[in-house]
RNA sequence: CGGGGUGUAGCGUAGCCCGGUUAUCGCGCCUCGUUUGGGACGAGGAGGUCGCAAGUUCGAAUCUUGCCACCCCGACCA
């Protein structure tokens, strides 16, 4: 239950983003320091995401399993630069038995119950995934293997935020093992097709695909590709990554492979993966100063219909017309509800299903009855319209798809709208200082250049984007021959 | 993890500096009635370990210390 209103975006963005998440219904805190309860509303929005992310994983061959959350600390240090780029956020498991104290004072670790070998609660699987394909690889016949799982991981950070960045998040994560490189590095760039795919059509969301540069690399891969989306304050989210893992892991778990001719080589690795940050790119998208905005294909609840009446048999003649409609849009797969709660007047409503992002409402009254209309208003530009009763369903069923377009279009042109182009490091900087955005400049390809432009800008490489594109001077440098990369502040 | 801020009923808050009956107000909640085309109104009612723990004191929401959580700014990261 929300009480009213919204501080504006423009007042102070990340208070609005933190009370929309809020009243929206869709988080909160828990009581452990960086972690979250997704609320039912938000986690039907998540599996929303889930159920159809995992129909395009299923449709491109993938399966799932289930890796276990305990992972023994001497995997996570078999591949060097992985172990340094999570050793510093992993939560350790040393003790496996809790006991009464002896002075009363509740349960303390039984210091006789120490592990052997500590566990390290996932930060991520592929320590554990490796150990496991050594033992189910020998052959090229056994190749290639396409797993996902969806589980949660644990990552212990210094700064958290609802969705965006918490300390346990849900998310999937495909792990593929390959007899060749072009067929791994084939796999890694179909994922993040896939990803961009989805954010694309199902959550509205345009998205730009590119490779990371080494900095800002996955820990053991030899290439990160992203999908960089640009949220409405004006910066980047990284909203999905596929890597090509070389054969680092193979090397790593020593999982080999016999091939055609029966000489034994590495096997070549994938992994890719999306998480509950994605429902942080969703709010930062579309959303406005009224509460959330959902694409209606990813919407919990596509309408809602609010029946308006001054008496008992007026809200029995709206209920009995509403019944009917309700059937008829089920039938077409059209979630719907009817809000005929009698504590709450129609305005309190109307501002409760705005907040909660419902991409359309009806509204019926007696003079709607009369006149055999309904008052339509569309969540995501706030058009009000009455129509004929007279095929309604079928019209409904259209304007969700007209919406699901719109909010693309929409974020289509704030995209295109705020992705600049600078030649001077002054140039970005007074892009990023004034609205931010995305800023295409050209980069010498050294990640000490790139140091010094986040130093004086404070914006990072976030990718190299995949697209052909011409070369010039170098922002920092001016050293001919550089590429264009895309420069942004980020989450 | 460093610097700053905050924590009082489901939510938002007054009181704190300067310790002293029964902790303020609004929203929400419950009951009854009247209402219902953009967050209704009246009457009555319930709801509190004042973040947690020690300490100072005759007496602590108020003072001291420690801890926890959240928010903002850094460093780090999806």
């Amino acid at each position: 239950m929300s009480s009213k209103g919204l501080i504006k975006r423009s007042e102070d963005f990340s208070k609005w983003y933190n009370e929309l998440v809020s009243k929206a219904d869709l988080a909160e805190h828990s009581d452990v320091r960086g972690c979250m309860i997704i609320k039912p509303y938000g986690y039907a929005i998540w599996e929303k995401i889930k159920d159809q992310l995992d129909q395009m994983f299923k449709e491109t061959g993938h399966q799932n399993a289930y890796f276990p959350l305990f992972i023994p600390k001497s995997y996570l240090s078999k591949e060097a630069n992985h172990v340094d780029g999570f050793a510093k956020e992993c939560a350790v498991v040393t003790h496996y038995r809790l006991k009464n104290a002896e002075d009363g004072s509740g349960v303390v670790v039984d210091p006789d119950a120490k592990l052997d070998e500590e566990l390290i609660v996932r930060p991520t699987s592929e320590t554990i995934i490796w150990n496991t394909y050594k033992k189910w690889i020998q052959s090229y016949r056994d190749l290639p293997i396409l797993v996902n799982q969806w589980a949660n991981v644990v990552r212990w950070e210094m700064r958290t935020r609802l969705f965006l960045r918490t300390s346990e998040f849900l998310w999937q994560e495909g792990h593929t093992a390959h007899s060749t490189k072009i067929e791994a590095v084939e796999e890694t760039e179909k994922m993040l097709n896939v990803y961009a795919q989805f954010l694309e059509q199902f959550m509205a969301i345009p998205v730009i695909k590119g490779v990371k540069t080494e900095n800002e690399r996955f820990a053991g891969a030899e290439e990160t590709y992203c999908i960089e989306a640009l949220m409405q304050d004006g910066k980047a989210l990284q909203a999905g990554t596929s890597h090509f893992l070389g054969q680092n892991f193979a090397k790593a778990f020593d999982v080999t492979f016999a091939d055609k001719n029966g000489i034994q080589n590495h096997v070549w690795a994938t992994s890719w993966g999306v998480s509950t940050r994605l429902m942080g790119a969703l709010i930062m998208t579309h959303s406005d100063d009224k509460g959330l905005v959902l694409p209606p294909k990813l919407a919990p609840l596509q309408v809602v219909i609010v029946p308006i009446y001054k008496n008992s048999t007026q809200l029995e003649e709206i209920s009995n017309y509403v019944n009917e409609l309700k059937q008829e849009l089920l039938k077409m797969g059209v979630s719907v509800k009817f809000d005929n709660d009698d504590n709450k007047k129609p305005g309190w409503k109307f501002a409760e299903y705005e907040m909660k992002g419902v991409p359309l409402r009806i509204a019926i009254g007696p003079r709607d009855m009369e006149n055999k209309t309904v008052e339509l208003s569309r969540r995501d530009n706030f058009n009000k319209t009455t129509i004929s009763q007279n095929g309604l369903a079928s019209k409904i069923s259209n304007l969700l798809i007209q919406i699901q377009n719109d909010l693309l279009d929409h974020a289509n042109s704030f995209l295109n709208e705020n992705t600049y182009f600078a030649s001077t490091i002054e140039e970005m900087n007074k892009i990023l200082n004034s609205k931010g955005g995305f800023v295409e400049a050209f980069w010498n390809g050294e990640s000490k250049t790139e140091q010094k432009i986040k130093e004086l800008t404070k914006a990072t490489i976030r990718c190299i984007p995949l697209e052909e594109s011409n070369t010039g001077k170098c922002i920092f440098t001016g050293q001919a021959n550089s590429k264009k990369v895309l420069f942004a502040r980020a989450y």
